[in-house]
DNA sequence: TTGAAAGCGTTACCAA
DNA sequence: TTGGTAACGCTTTCAA
């Protein structure tokens, strides 16, 4: 910046504020320096006015995978939603710092707060974190979380009513004729442990002759799922459809479920949660709660943005919507 | 810092030492301010210390979107690939800038190097940029890019060998019996270019009675490639494979092609180049050259560190793999 | 082993 | 409208 001072004739207070646009400056020393600038290529040091200005014009993504080793980044639900949030934050000129975290450090969160490298912090699924979480959200106020709602909870989420989601899907089966439905998946996860809570709900109001709720605990990678999966079906065969906490869980339930000799949804009927890319291809294509990701993604960042003025914006729940496909209904075409 | 030296009755120089663990500070000085910056929830000031150092342990990871506005940051090839690089640099402890890059502005790749926001530069895919990344590349040595490996090209890249695994497909295809195979993208990108330039070799060298080379361009979203495949469809009946470009082309096709009441493979074999997650569920199943994305992945962060580390490391170049599935030969399910 | 001081490259305030 | 100067929060050299 001083070198272009020199160039220009002029303090690099004065490039400075040339740099930035400022109407301050003439406008006839303005073009020059801005000539000068592109001549020489030079761009402002980012870092440097980052510190002055304290503030980094940065987003930070977090995807906390506590409850998960093997869970990769690849996670499709992750990875969809990690496009959307680039979209959005990226056409609102920030950019995004994009954060894996493993749970053996434990003071991740006030540690990447007080590092100030971003402005504000997105975290994408609560994981087992919701402590973390809470105890950051009273003195942090620029964070926004993508997960459940729970009661007297001071961090602001964005999410699915997986409640009334979960509930919806379990009517459906219960309509479709299936009397014993297993819940797969994991409530340590307090997403999951919602969705568990809708499906619990809607057993007790079930009709007479519908079996009681049963749970498999299963993680939500694709592996542990299939393999609890088996597990299940080894001991106890007496089930005639599954309700999957996720996409990922559900298929590899049908996985499991194909190579048990049975049929989907013949024998057993599948349903997910999330509608991944996946689930409208797979074979038998997957009934599932659709999650909005790109509205999901635009209100994280628009509620994250109002919270950056200093506005206190509250959380928000979208409708998940029930996609009913081959997996719940229709006899399979494999 | 400060606040932590005034408590621990030190200078703040000292406690910059004992936070970076230097060995000159007294053990039992150092416990104590690393007690107090614990329980004063102190962390350095990632922005202050990366001015200091002139360094910030971060990596941008750029996709320009030159050659295709409409392509969002959802492609599955471009997310797929994402989350592998950000296993692969938060492994190595450091911290993913992502941005996505859309055509108008031109000065981008100059500017976002001048910026010193990160420590290196990953770019996925050369989309129209190559002449941007030759420039780049004379002054600027920590950069590396997925892509195709031209000749006489300056800069890194790590990619898959384009040229053979189209030579694969069309040899496959014309071992199945076809006769007339199309191909179905825009070599304005320099992989697909490649890709277009093993496909003419392969018909060069075929039997007698097979037809000559044939481009449908198409850009690289799903719907732009479903509309150019019906329309040529409707203008040209006479073919009986596709080559795509890419997965998304090839599953795009099969989807105009059914819709035009034309069976896959039956009527026409088609066949990807990706090997993203759809295709191993689509309906039906996609044939297609498989690209080692984890591995890519890898060797692009690896030659990357090797760059910071002052090595010239060269480009890279992988085998591509064929995964034969139903859509270049049984009968479909459907 | 520690303290003092300089400097990383900006921006903003104050004075002219 | 411009220039000088201080400050953002850290690290490192030099001296003690």
């Amino acid at each position: 910046m001083s070198d272009i001072a020199k160039l220009a004739g002029v303090h690099a207070s004065t490039v400075s504020r040339a740099l930035a646009g400022s109407p301050l400056v003439a406008k006839k020393k303005r073009d020059l320096i801005l000539k000068l600038a592109r001549e020489q290529g030079y761009v402002v040091n980012s870092i440097a006015s980052n510190l002055r200005l304290r503030r980094t014009r940065t987003i930070s993504v977090v995807i906390p995978l506590g409850h998960e080793t093997g869970q990769a980044l690849s996670d499709p639900f992750f990875v969809e939603m990690l496009g959307h949030l680039a979209d959005e934050i990226t056409q609102r000129g920030y950019g995004m710092f994009l954060q894996k975290i493993l749970p053996p450090m434990d003071d991740w969160l006030p540690r990447l707060i007080a590092s100030h490298r971003a402005d504000g912090i997105i975290i994408i699924g609560q994981s087992t974190e919701h402590s973390a979480l809470e105890e950051a959200a009273a003195s942090y106020r620029p964070m926004v979380v993508w997960g459940g709602h729970l009661e007297h909870q001071s961090y602001c989420t964005v999410g699915t009513d997986n409640v009334g989601g979960a509930r919806v899907v379990v009517e459906h089966l219960i309509r479709s004729g299936r009397r014993r439905i297993v819940f797969l998946g994991d409530p340590a996860v307090p997403e999951i442990k919602l969705r568990h809570e809708g499906y619990k709900y809607a057993l007790d109001r079930a009709p007479r002759g519908t079996a009681a709720a049963r749970i498999v605990p299963a993680h939500m990678t694709a592996d542990t799922a299939y393999e609890a999966m088996r597990a299940f079906i080894k001991e106890d065969g007496q089930f005639d459809a599954v309700f999957g906490a996720t996409d990922i869980i559900a298929l590899s339930a049908i996985r499991a479920i194909t190579a048990s000799g049975l049929n989907v949804p013949k024998d057993v009927a599948v349903v997910g949660f999330d509608d991944i890319a996946l689930a409208a291809h797979f074979n038998p294509t997957l009934t599932t709660m659709r999650q909005d990701l790109p509205r999901g993604a635009r209100i994280l960042v628009d509620l994250l943005f109002r919270r950056l003025d200093g506005e206190d914006a509250p959380s928000a729940t979208m409708q998940a919507e029930l996609i009913v496909r081959e997996s719940s209904t229709a006899a399979s075409r494999r």
